[in-house]
DNA sequence: CACACGATTGTCT
DNA sequence: GACAATCGTGTGT
């Protein structure tokens, strides 16, 4: 949940992830940190927000212990509130559009590098909760899209069948549920 | 200081 | 399916 300055409540349910830590070649993390990852290795609950290819932000939550590098990229949402906000920023009406994608997610919820760092665990502009027993248990789980190395990593997940998660028929072959 | 490239998206063929 | 847009960042000279 986000709420805008002007008051108004941005909603969604993340239905994609991607998980990255300094083991993974991958990772912004990989070769220590820098002054751009620094929200990574901050602590788990915060918002890790980074600029890429000149245009896009892309938002993760932090995940390990303070020093440690790690997080999760929100990947898709599917939206539940202030769809006409979303929609206005993203500059399309089709509702697949506004969050399904780790830069559309992004900026459905206005959320830029001023918005790295930022606490989610408690109560303010941002805010993220967990999940419930029934909810983990739709999850599965299966390879990464879009990265060069770690391919063979199941650093995946998303709601099993849910359409506003982008996994195809390829990566749903090697999709499997996800048990903790 | 120069340079190659990226956890993407939208458009065009 | 191919490709351009666009610039901050990390690395190497």
């Amino acid at each position: 949940m986000r709420r805008l300055d002007d008051g108004i409540r941005l909603v969604a349910r993340i239905v994609e992830t991607e998980a990255y830590d300094e083991q993974d070649p991958a990772s912004h993390s990989f070769r220590g940190r820098t002054p751009r990852n620094a929200a990574m290795f901050g602590p788990a609950g915060h918002l890790y927000v980074y600029f890429t290819y000149g245009m896009h932000f892309c938002m993760n939550v932090v995940t390990g212990r303070t020093g440690e590098g790690s997080a999760v990229l929100l990947r898709a949402g599917r939206p539940l509130e202030g769809l006409t906000a979303m929609a206005a920023v993203r500059g399309t009406t089709s509702e697949w559009l506004l969050c399904s994608g780790p830069a559309r997610f992004a900026q459905a919820f206005a959320v830029t590098r001023e918005q790295n760092g930022t606490d989610l665990t408690t109560e303010g502009a941002m805010r993220i909760t967990g999940a419930t027993s029934a909810e983990r248990a739709e999850i599965s789980c299966g390879p990464r899209v879009g990265v060069s190395h770690g391919k063979d990593l199941e650093g995946r997940f998303w709601i099993r069948d849910d359409p506003f998660a982008s996994p195809g028929r390829a990566l749903s072959a090697r999709a499997r549920p996800w048990r903790r």
